[in-house]
DNA sequence: AATTTGCGAAACCGAATGATTGCGCTTATA
DNA sequence: TATAAGCGCAATCATTCGGTTTCGCAAATT
C-alpha cells in the first residue's frame, strides 16, 4: 500500500477536505456534511490523509477533532521547487535569447 | 476518466519521467531506458500526461520528442499557494503564544 | 524492395481505489 | 440504566490503474 503525499491529494474529495480542516480542525461528521457521501468515506479518506501525516486528530470525549499537518505540505513545494525556474519564463528568455541569435545568423 | 494534474503526479513514474524531460526534451524509447519497464508502459504514461497538458510532443520523422509544459505545472502550485502561510510558521508562532499564555495562567 | 526501427492502440490481467453496508465499541444523554 | 450519538473497522463491490503482450503503421535503413 503507497501511502504518500502525491497519491493522497490525488483525488479531489481529500483535497477538499484538506482546505476544509487548513484553517479549522473538525470532526469526521461535521466535514462528511459538506459533502454527498457517507462519514465512512471520509472516515476512510482521513485514515489515508493520517497515514500520510497530513492530517493530525486530537481527541475530545467521543468526538475525534481532523487538524491539517501543515508542515508535511511542504513535500509538494519541495518538490514542485525544482520546476519553479522554468515557468518562472527564465528559461522562455534563454529560447528567446537563442532564437533572436539563430535570426541573426540569417 | 479523470485527468488532472493531481492524478498525473501522483505516479511516482510519471514524476520521475516529469523531471527526467523537464530540461531535455526526449523519445519515449530514451526515457525508457532509465526505467526497468516496457516503453509501452511509458507511452502510457505519456498519453496521461499529454491529456492533461503536462506534456507537448514534437514529432520528428518517426521519432516524437516529448517536453515538459512548466507553465501548467503551476496549478499545483496555486493550489498550494492556499496552505503556504500555515507551514511558514506563522500558526505555530500563535500555537506558541497560546501555549504560553496557558503556561502562564497555570 | 525487404527489413528494421520507433511509435501508438487495443486486449488483457492482477492489484489498488473509492464507496456502501453492517458491525461493535466508547461516550454522552434521556 | 436504557438509548442515542460519534467513531473506526471489516467485508463487499464496481471501477480504475499500471503493467505486459500483440498488433499495425509509418519512417528509416539495408
Amino acid at each position: 500500500m503507497r501511502r504518500d503525499v502525491f497519491q493522497a491529494i490525488a483525488d479531489p474529495t481529500r483535497r477538499a477536505i484538506i482546505l476544509l480542516i487548513a484553517f479549522q480542525s473538525m470532526t469526521p461528521n461535521a466535514i462528511a456534511e459538506h459533502f454527498d457521501t457517507s462519514r465512512q468515506a471520509v472516515s476512510k479518506h482521513l485514515r489515508i490523509l493520517t497515514e500520510c501525516n497530513l492530517v493530525k486528530q486530537e481527541q475530545s470525549g467521543r468526538e475525534i477533532y481532523y487538524q491539517l499537518n501543515g508542515t508535511k505540505m511542504k513535500e509538494v513545494d519541495k518538490w514542485l521547487e525544482q520546476f519553479r525556474k522554468i515557468w518562472e519564463g527564465r528559461f522562455n528568455e534563454l529560447d528567446n535569447i537563442l532564437s533572436n541569435l539563430k535570426n541573426k545568423k540569417k
